[in-house]
DNA sequence: TGCTCGTTCGCACGACGTGCAGATTGGCAG
DNA sequence: CTGCCAATCTGCACGTCGTGCGAACGAGCA
């Protein structure tokens, strides 16, 4: 995803309109790697703006997937969740605390695929489940360190 | 996913009742290819069986899931399927008409993952996206087999 | 045949998203 | 700087998918 002031620069050349909502959000998600869902988000942009809408949250982010600036993901947790890194990569996933982390992953050409008799296929994902460093020391019995919800990691 | 007398069997021996519901769903699940929802099989459920719950549906696919005899998919089709297939493997799901088949993946241990510091890896799903031979044919412009909900395929 | 506890059923509810309509406001013309 | 208009924001209703709950039912054993 680029930098809020390209974002701006970009919606306008567009004839799309910067509200200060959208600015918000471009400064929440850029360089953002937690991964969070909408909600997540729309919880972190209620402390600095109050008031704004989970619907805007929701519809500023379609619009952002939609322009290539970031990618929505199912991961299988319920949620979508958005993530500005739109470089070809994939993801894994703590099955104790839920938290995703980016993974890069080369060789996945030469995987060798039986039964795909006939099908184009246009693009893979591939699903990484495990658990996570913090997890894992935490000791493998009860649940551990619960399932975040979060949308922290912002960096700008 | 084991066959329906063998099901039975095993639910008995287990405490379990068989019921003409959950004997009913051991049929049209065993050999089903065509990775139905809980919503489909119950269309199709109650063509056989009027009057059959929804809920029964989710209650004994979940059971038959938890037991390991089928797998619970989220495809990223906005509802989970089911596949009684349990060999280990992935799908390919076509993005125009939604049909899915089962593809088997070899060398996928041999990827080069990067950016996993520290996850402990236990599953990996790959999921191919593209478009499968049916719909290749029709032309690529508009919407051209509208995606399909049913859950045909029964063999048995 | 009767009993008992697992099942079934149907409804309410919860999570996640989207459609809609009225109020608001960004951004440009004048 | 002012005013206009379309794009946007907000809040609510609705839709889908799935689960919790409790009363009625029935599979399977004594």
């Amino acid at each position: 995803m680029r930098s809020p002031a390209e974002l701006t620069e970009m919606f306008r050349a567009n004839g799309l309109k910067v509200t200060p909502q959208r600015q918000l959000i471009f400064r929440l998600m850029h360089g953002n790697e937690a991964h969070p869902t909408a909600e997540g988000l729309f919880q972190t942009a209620s402390d600095v703006m109050p008031g704004i809408s989970l619907r805007t949250v929701y519809q500023t982010l379609a619009d952002l997937a939609s322009m290539g600036e970031l990618r929505s993901l199912d991961l299988g947790t319920g949620a979508t969740r958005f993530d500005p890194n739109t470089d070809d990569h994939h993801h894994v996933v703590c099955e104790r605390c839920g938290v995703i982390r980016d993974v890069y992953v080369s060789g996945s050409d030469a995987l060798h695929v039986e039964g795909l008799d006939g099908f184009a296929v246009e693009s893979t994902s591939i699903l990484f489940n495990g658990v996570c460093p913090r997890c894992a020391v935490g000791g493998s019995r009860a649940t551990t360190n619960p399932p975040t919800n979060n949308a922290q990691g912002v960096m700008s």
